[in-house]
DNA sequence: CACCATGTTCCTTG
DNA sequence: CCAAGGAACATGGT
């Protein structure tokens, strides 16, 4: 599921429903996806703790977690990778065909479902020690962004994607700030001027703020198996009445005319990601 | 069979 | 040190 609307609407949704919650049991299912510590070890890190925090940082979520059974107050980040989901099912109810995690909090499960299984729960929280800033912050200004792009020659759609410059934004969410920011993906992150890198501040944070925004109003499925939780990008559920449709400008549309001025949105691949760009509104 | 996919990390090469 | 490219991880959709 994953870019920054996505896990802060997951956040948002957790959050009352976690806080409190004791963990009674953990069961590990894949063992890649836990770390550092092997299956057994994690579980006994968690069993007999409580929720008392959650919150979005970049792409990862951070569980605050309670002292308990000799382990003192800590985080635990959890990643969706690709395809990861987090749900509450109360008990009792299959699980899903991929499920990663589950821990037992009494009355429900909380389900870790990946089906690429690229997906992380760790305890080594000093990651987010190197992230990049949040582009949502009330305190992130322009000249923060020109500080993330500062001395960088590399395009600036692959600059947008590196979590140590700027925190959360991913392949689908970069093409589309470009477009509304009217900026060639190819062009070379620290050449942007100040006009063109206020243009891009304000592109990011209207689209994730308005991913978000729709992210919240959207009936979200977030129950288990049924497997589409019709949150994301790009509307294909086909039980979606349609608000999903026509949300992404130009991700995934090549071909298509652009939304501004109608020519064929082009795509092309950026170290190794398909990037979206209609080149008469993106020219360089 | 081919190629594509919301992400990250590691490795090699220049 | 930087940058770029490829592979790996793993499964499913088209």
């Amino acid at each position: 599921m994953p870019e920054l609307p996505e896990v802060e609407v997951l956040v948002r949704h957790l959050r009352p429903l976690l806080l409190g919650r004791r963990i009674r049991g953990v069961e590990v299912r894949r063992a890649k996806t836990v770390r550092p510590d092997l299956p057994e070890r994690f579980g006994q890190r968690l069993t007999g703790r409580r929720f008392v925090g959650l919150e979005r940082r970049g792409k990862f979520i951070v569980f605050g977690l309670s002292a308990g059974a000799g382990w003192p107050v800590e985080r635990l980040l959890g990643h969706l990778g690709m395809t990861g989901r987090l749900f509450l099912q109360p008990l009792p109810a299959p699980l899903p065909r991929h499920t990663a995690v589950v821990l037992d909090l009494g009355r429900h499960h909380l389900v870790f479902e990946d089906t690429r299984y690229f997906g992380r729960l760790t305890f080594a929280a000093a990651r987010l020690d190197t992230l990049g800033p949040e582009p949502l912050a009330e305190d992130f200004t322009p000249a923060d962004l020109a500080g993330a792009l500062r001395g960088s020659r590399q395009p600036i759609k692959v600059r947008l994607l590196d979590q140590d410059a700027l925190a959360g934004v991913g392949n689908i969410y970069a093409s589309e700030a470009l477009f509304v920011a009217r900026i060639a993906p190819t062009t070379p992150a620290g050449r942007l001027g100040p006009v063109r890198v206020n243009r891009l501040w304000e592109a990011l944070r209207e689209v994730l703020s308005g991913a978000i925004a729709f992210g919240s109003t959207v009936p979200l499925n977030w129950a288990g198996e049924a497997g589409r939780d019709r949150l994301f990008y790009y509307g294909q559920d086909p039980a979606a009445d349609g608000v999903h449709v026509e949300r992404l400008r130009v991700y995934d549309r090549a071909g298509q005319p652009c939304p501004a001025c109608g020519v064929s949105i082009r795509r092309t691949r950026l170290a190794g990601r398909s990037t979206f760009h209609c080149p008469r509104c993106q020219a360089r």
